[in-house]
DNA sequence: CCTGAAACATTATACTATTGCATTACCCCG
DNA sequence: CGGGGTAATGCAATAGTATAATGTTTCAGG
């Protein structure tokens, strides 16, 4: 199995395709939008993708000035207006999502169309797993409304173990 | 109305009693469990609870400068540390929480008893509604499980507009 | 009292994110 | 194919959030 977008990651899980098969629907969907995924934004959208757990900016960071010092650029700075500046552009596309609860970010497994989405987050391995429910959706809502609160954007973040890390546990 | 624990404060909220009902309540929890609520930690439970909204560490860290130096100690310094112990603290009492999509703190309406909550948070006022829900709570251990995922902490955030602003926003 | 654990003070530093302004790249239109 | 405008970057400085490390004080219970 090359993509796990449906559960965490096995094994056998071949994350060299499910990286390509990102990146690809990525460029799909900007074209089909109109909008440009430049080289950084598109460098980015790589080093976040580069584990199924979230990311620090910081973290991209750095793999992007070693970057720069390999291209022969020994005094290249990159600054961090560049990666955050790429992390918007990528969650106003839906392609990244931010996980709150640790100030990182980390790739929408479905990014065509918008949804409200929430994250399983592995305290043992750091791996999160993107959850979509229709009825977690339609319970937030609700619960919303009872209150006279008008729902614009969620977040849910259930940190825990996963399934692997649970059996290494016992 | 004094206290507005079930729904977002009206205009006739009378927030002296509101915080003080919040503090007592803070002081009885913790004599019976026979841990200390120093006057750091009373401070800045305070200033936590000064509105319905979620405060950030630095905003309580600038108010206790404030506070010392009307204690006639022109040199003095609160630093940093000082308030993150008193939240730590307070945290793991149950007492306060985190909103983590705003790096801030907030009090707890229902501190007695452990339980998952979520937030109500308004965009324009800032205000914020903690809301408990047992279907909520049953749905999000069931998303999980069927992810082989063992849940132990969750956060829910729901941003939005509140009812007054809505009015307003007419 | 004495003492040990908890709480606190202080300094420094790490980590996360944004502002403002100058410059460059790219696309569309003429 | 060249000018002109918008989008994207580069760059420097700074704001905002949080913790590490170390030493000192406080205080309940023996």
């Amino acid at each position: 199995m090359a993509l796990a977008r449906n559960s965490f990651p096995g094994p056998d899980h071949d994350h060299g395709r499910c990286l390509h098969d990102a990146l690809g629907a990525a460029e799909r969907l900007c074209a089909k939008r109109g909008v440009r995924i430049t080289p950084a934004r598109r460098r980015v959208l790589e080093l976040v993708w580069q584990r199924h757990a979230p990311v620090g900016a910081y973290d991209i960071l750095s793999e992007m000035q070693r970057d720069a010092e390999k291209d022969g650029k020994p005094g290249a700075k990159v600054a961090p207006p560049t990666v955050y500046r790429a992390l918007d552009f990528l969650m106003e596309q839906g392609l990244v999502h931010k996980v709150e609860s640790q100030n990182a970010y980390i790739g929408c497994s479905r990014p065509e169309g918008n949804h409200d989405c929430g994250f399983l987050i592995c305290r043992e391995c750091g791996a999160a797993l993107e959850i979509e429910d229709d009825t977690l959706s339609a319970l937030l809502g609700s619960l919303a409304s009872r209150h006279g609160f008008e729902a614009q954007r969620s977040t849910v973040e259930i940190e825990g173990l996963c399934p692997s890390c649970r059996s290494e546990a016992r």
